[in-house]
DNA sequence: GGTCTCACTCATCGCTTGTTGAGCCAACAA
DNA sequence: TTGTTGGCTCAACAAGCGATGAGTGAGACC
């Protein structure tokens, strides 16, 4: 399987190991129901051994629920990908992070930057009245949808396919097709406020 | 403040007394990080009362997130005030279910059972197409609306004030107006993998 | 091949938690 | 005034937690 390494290869590998057994458990039980005790079994390794690496469980969950961030100023220019990165199998970090998003302070703020970025981002990319208002709705909704369908589980996203639900769904967000509207022309309800109608996507 | 009571009646006072200390601490912590110790120095009472009144912790938060579920069947005919109801101040019970949603199993399930039920009713209002889906997407979003404004605290939703939010929501979860739509036409990422593009709500 | 290094384990500490049972004292009944 | 009920507090328990520090043994170094 692993090929006898150098002393500092095979630190490393088990520094790795045990950051992804934190992961899967902080993505399972969240930051309090996680325990140190249960990281170390899953990395195959003493309990104090996880404190030596990382120094203290919330030095670990900080570092565990680090997301790559890979692509953040890229993926709002191409929206329509953001719904296939959230569908297809949550990576072990995000997981952790929105496990213990509600709970854990820590995890609370380092998501709500994280979205504030998205949000900026995505308004900017947008424009239009209340286009700050409008792409936090967006990230809103997507947030909701990751919930629900990969923590909750209700009925109707769990049997659902991935592609019915990107079929459905990225036309909503990125579009704007309407998901509540029927196979008949939307009798549509008058827009409060004076705000003006915009459907620039559609002809 | 409060007159001296029946004997029955005083037990019952701190019945509810400690089960708003409940609600409170466990909507501010969640089931795991609210302590019974907590709870019995809110409500300026002895911890072992708590437990005396209620068995144990986890029935005292089974009754905690117990939702009232007034409206439950009517508020589906009425979309228009689910997102009021969702932006005024949370009720207790509701923010203590939905802070330990995705750490305690029970709320989850408690959580699902109610937006299940949710779809299921609106699907059955809205028919047409993908119905169930549709109104999975609609309850997700109202959900990670309420996620990122009461409880993440986004920049873009906590700036705005609960008008601007009904404004610019309303007409998109009900009617489906385009939060999205942009003044110029998306230059659209060609869609990767080969999956085709349907657009079947729009012609 | 002897010595040192260091990744790792073992035993244990102090603390907090949920939970329990005995005891106290005001409120009721006679 | 007496005896009794019952709402409530006090003290303490066992269990599990994060964290610590001494010790061990296999591998690196000269």
């Amino acid at each position: 399987m692993s090929e006898p390494k150098s002393r500092a290869a095979k630190r490393a590998a088990t520094a790795q190991r045990i950051l992804d057994a934190a992961r899967a458990e902080f993505g399972e039980h969240g930051l309090e129901g996680a325990t140190i005790r249960a990281i170390a079994r899953r990395a195959n390794v003493d309990p104090s051994l996880v404190m030596q690496h990382y120094g203290s469980k919330a030095a670990l969950f900080a570092v565990a629920i680090q997301l790559d961030g890979a692509g953040t100023g890229e993926i709002e220019a191409h929206l329509h990908d953001v719904l296939d990165v959230r569908l297809a199998a949550l990576p072990p970090e995000t997981k952790a992070l929105v496990r213990s998003m509600l709970t854990a302070p820590e995890a609370a703020a380092s998501m709500s930057a994280f979205l504030n970025e998205r949000v900026a981002n995505l308004s900017r990319a947008m424009g239009g009245d209340d286009a700050d208002l409008r792409a936090a709705l967006i990230v809103s909704s997507i947030l909701g949808l990751t919930i629900a369908r990969h923590f909750l589980k209700l009925d109707a996203l769990t049997n659902a396919s991935d592609a019915d639900i990107i079929r459905v769904a990225r036309p909503w967000v990125t579009t704007g097709v309407d998901p509540a509207g029927s196979t008949e022309p939307p009798t549509r309800a008058a827009p409060r406020g004076g705000r003006r109608e915009r459907n620039g996507t559609h002809a």
